[in-house]
DNA sequence: TTGAAAGCGCTAACAC
DNA sequence: GTGTTAGCGCTTTCAA
């Protein structure tokens, strides 16, 4: 019931521009040039606003900012699940980087639902982020159709559409494969099988490739049944894994296309009684947060998810601040690595000076 | 080069609600009466509003809508780090609820640093935010004391500053913790220990406290050394495991005050060949993703985080749709239920007899 | 270099 | 019931 009402709608005045302005008795014009740090304005009135800002505790509105300036300073984020293991890195990274280039960003998970993608969607568009990262497992085209209609920038991992204002951040998954191959050569095997992803996605297709090339190049060249398609979830890799135990001749080693497919292959193995590294190797990819604590610790491709959150917030930064020149439409940013822990092994029928020529030839592997 | 330059900044020009007016044929008034609900507009008209709405694919500048409006639909979330494995189903379940009501929502991970603390809250302040949850462990007097200068509405975890617009949600810890202690007795424990958490937080204080009177009402009290107090971290579970395997007489089950001291601690009693849970039960809490694919898998006390969220932007919401009357300060909301996996089994010595006489008695244990 | 003023897209008071 | 109009807080001409 108290409470001076200077205001329609709340019971404290808001600090505004003109209260600074009169607090440091200049014009509200010139508040708002010291603020943008225009350079034209005299050191003395600038350093009066300044004291005022602080005397006052003033934060500029920035609604009002986007609507006069048209820019929101907002990046949209497009995730599947933040519950997915994948993405929390992927989130952190992005949040750390836009926010110190002054954007704030909007997180939409579309939990594999084209309606809820769909919103996600409409609420980027009605807040008029300024770029999005798509960084979803798929996504229906009419939907790019609604941003890109609208003009707003979209990078997208691995492939983007041939388009203006879109552009792709490129994984080396050969890097990391090829050393994870190389890291099983070493210890002696010969025989290595894949688990992969689900093949309509790109990156699930790019990994098995560069799998298939990484085993020839070590003069291997596993027979079809080896490689089996999973769908990148635990019971995809619990399946695979099955199907490959009813095979005449099973691998030695079994790189999975991802590490919740490896995950799965692990429970099989292990309800099957084949000790793990012992009688059969498991690599994974991407190292996730519960790589490092499953039984026997995942060996595995660490993908830096962190750097995949920074090449996409700069790819839509570059867009947005320099509008007139196309940007490289690719940016190849993101490395891969073995991470040896303890799923891998010397070869069980492997002789130790096999392993240990091979292991002068092979190249070294170490952490990124 | 080409492209119809419409207006200063942009090449295209943005639709907006003089647009849809001139289509409907209507004011500007009109249209925005209309797509607010207000009831009094004309069916015919607001029939032909929502038509050019939809013919033109107009959406409103939320900018604009929250400078005249004086609302955001905003919310703020303050975490301490997402990739902390406790966080993601909170984010997700607050974006869901959060969405759902209309609201965006503004992340801010902390990193435990008081710097990017007092940054994020700048940022939630700039944004005008309509709330802030703060979800974070511990946070810094005087930066709490910028949002309520603000009269920005909060809502913490298990308590509150005793202030106007603050507000705080409770977690029955001792329903879950009591389930798990049973559920120890039942198996023939009688030698319970307690690994804490850092006891400055008042909810790793409220978990001993629940773990103590459980312990109490089935006849037991552990000595002072069975109670050990970590701080919530993998190392942490580490150390005072180690700690307690020292001790002249150890318990025959340990409770952790959560998943990750509970991890930790099972990495120890690996390392010292203490088969769990033949020689030795361990109970986890929180029941983060990872507690499923720990080895054994982590018997736990869950928390459903969701329910967390959920409570605290209704909370929030609360507050900025009935900003008159005060809601409750406190609402009792999110119930912890035990998870029973394979880190538990009956105490080593219990005999077969006593243990099945104890199951009649006990209380059955179900997932919630 | 500075200030006055127009206007970003919208809501809400007020007049009809 | 509908339209006209005055701002919301800011940036950015334009004139001084």
């Amino acid at each position: 019931m108290a409470g001076k009402r200077t205001r329609k709608h709340s019971l404290v005045k808001r600090l505004d521009i003109h209260d600074v302005a009169r607090h440091a008795r200049v014009s509200i014009a010139t508040v708002s040039r010291t603020i943008n740090g225009v350079s034209t304005v005299d050191k003395e009135l600038a350093r009066r606003v300044w004291k005022a800002v602080r005397e006052l505790n003033y934060f500029p509105n920035t609604h009002a900012r986007a609507l006069v300036s048209g820019r929101s300073r907002l990046l949209g984020l497009l995730v599947s699940e933040i519950t997915n293991p994948f993405f929390p890195e992927l989130v952190q990274g992005f949040e750390e980087v836009a926010t110190q280039r002054g954007y704030e960003i909007l997180i939409g998970s579309t939990n594999y639902d084209p309606e809820r993608m769909k919103d996600c969607i409409r609420r980027m568009i009605e807040r008029k982020v300024e770029g999005v990262a798509i960084m979803t497992f798929g996504i229906e085209g009419p939907l790019l159709e609604e941003l890109a209609q609208r003009q707003i920038p979209m990078v997208f991992v691995d492939a983007a559409p041939q388009r203006a204002l879109m552009s792709a951040i490129r994984v080396n998954y050969r890097q990391g494969i090829r050393e994870g191959v190389q890291h099983l050569a070493v210890l002696g095997h010969r025989r290595i099988g894949f688990i992969s992803g689900p093949l309509v996605q790109r990156s699930a297709e790019m990994r098995k490739a560069a799998f298939l090339e990484s085993v020839r190049e070590i003069g291997c060249d596993p027979p079809q049944e080896w490689v089996i398609e999973g769908d990148h979830t635990l019971e995809g890799g619990v399946a695979a894994m099955e199907r490959m135990l009813q095979l005449p001749e099973i691998p030695t080693a079994v790189m999975c296309s991802n590490d919740m497919t490896a995950i799965g292959a692990l429970r099989v193995l292990a309800r099957s009684g084949i000790p793990v590294p012992e009688k059969m190797s498991v690599i994974g990819f991407d190292d996730i947060h519960l790589a490092e604590f499953v039984y026997p610790p995942l060996t595995t491709v660490r993908m830096a998810r962190s750097s995949l959150a920074k090449a996409a917030v700069e790819a839509l930064c570059c867009h947005v601040e320099t509008p007139d020149q196309e940007p490289p439409r690719a940016v190849l940013a993101v490395s891969t690595s073995l991470t040896v822990r303890q799923s891998t092994s010397y070869a069980p029928s492997a002789g130790q000076e096999e392993s240990a020529t091979a292991i002068n030839v092979g190249r070294s592997e170490k952490k990124q």
